[in-house]
DNA sequence: GCAAAAGTGTTAAAACTACACCCATGA
DNA sequence: TCATGGGTGTAGTTTTAACACTTTTGC
């Protein structure tokens, strides 16, 4: 029975890669960070960023290392979001790749950057084309990210870290693609006990200016309850 | 930059397994079907259902074919629930695994085929040593079930095609560990359409007798809601 | 007739939805 | 003073949680 597993192990002939789905806020809207491919096959087209993984690397490393290499990004909290493994989903071989993904500040990544790493942002709803299957994988990362979002206090990681309430709710509109009751959203935010308020408003917004806020994590670890 | 890629595409030395995580239920207790490992490294030991993905297989049917070979158990919808990847997670050799969760009948998988096979089925909190990270795999495994057991008809797997509405609340309390109100229970179930009922009674369990029921899907795709 | 499991409703609390006006400020 | 976005409360509805007795039947 395990024979066969066996032959697999001496002669198995593919490779392993990481993909990484890198969203941005910005204008309201949720972006993406692509890469122009520059090498065949499907030269010319956007990608994700991604590379193989290393004999002796974890995978979660792999992923860090190879968006560090391909977009200059460091440090970046990623999640896996699933493994794409049909047998031709990769004209150029037998590759099987394990997509992460990951939230940024997109002012923190800027114009300099964009251009030294052939890289771009796109809105969500306005992406290129894209090679082999990555637009599933980011069609599958979006939905999760839809789905973790309400229940984890994650899309902080796509504001500055000290933000105003509008700010939040245009984010939230922005990734659930919906309108949301102003203030049914902040009461909920308010039940939630770690917005800690500040006394500094942001008057560039607006002319009454509206209260920065920022997110403690030590309360929020308390309780643990999220629900947006 | 890509250059470091292509030095991985050359000499990439690493294997691909599928790891399969069974899920029965028996006894009122969820099980788990384990196989009796039976070579090196870590000999005797009980091991998730894996093996070697082929070099032109979809990840999805190595995970089926290699649990046919190794189980006898045949068409099982799996899904994916994630790649385990860390550099020395399997003491053979660099091994990266994606595991798979089904659930089944278990009355379908007797006494002659667990025999035949060398497997066995464990309740989950009796579960033997397992080799490498596979316990890992099975708790989150677990956690994954527990969260989609609520929004989606999956639970029905583990039970034949007909069924009683206690049968059906032992299930879910025994997949979540905790006790459920039978009222609110029952009034939750009939809320959703798809469960019909059948003139005819289990009178194997209690003197009075349980109606059965069965899941209808035609009726259940037609809305899609799911809450238990 | 009694033991054992199946079946059945109501009420209070909490969560959610919809909705409209005043406030503070810079120009 | 007025235009702009920031900020606030209430009422109706829905969902959830807690809880106890009657029914059926084989023995």
């Amino acid at each position: 029975m395990r024979i066969e597993s066996r032959i697999y192990e001496e002669t198995q002939k593919l490779k392993l890669a990481v993909d990484c789905i890198i969203f941005g806020f910005n204008d309201n809207r949720l972006e993406l960070l692509l890469i122009h491919r520059g090498f065949e096959p499907e030269k010319g087209k956007w990608s994700l960023i991604g590379g193989f993984i290393g004999n002796d690397e974890d995978l979660d490393e792999a992923a860090n290392r190879v968006l560090y290499n391909l977009s200059g990004l460091q440090n970046i909290y990623m999640e896996q979001v699933r493994t794409w493994g049909k047998a031709n989903r990769d004209t150029s071989g037998r590759v099987i790749s394990t997509t992460y993904s990951a939230m940024i500040l997109k002012s923190e990544y800027d114009e300099e950057k964009v251009s030294a790493y052939n890289t771009k942002w796109f809105p969500i709803d306005e992406l290129p084309e894209l090679v082999f299957d990555h637009r599933d994988m980011v069609e599958s990362a979006i939905r999760r990210l839809r789905r973790r979002v309400r229940n984890f206090p994650i899309a902080f990681n796509l504001l500055p870290q000290k933000f105003t309430l509008p700010q939040l709710q245009m984010l939230y509109e922005g990734i659930l693609n919906e309108t949301i009751d102003k203030r049914n959203f902040r009461r909920k935010v308010f039940q939630m006990k770690f917005l800690v308020k500040l006394d500094e408003k942001d008057m560039s917004e607006s002319r009454k200016g509206a209260y920065f806020y920022y997110f403690d994590e030590a309360l929020y670890n308390k309780e643990q309850n999220f629900n947006l």
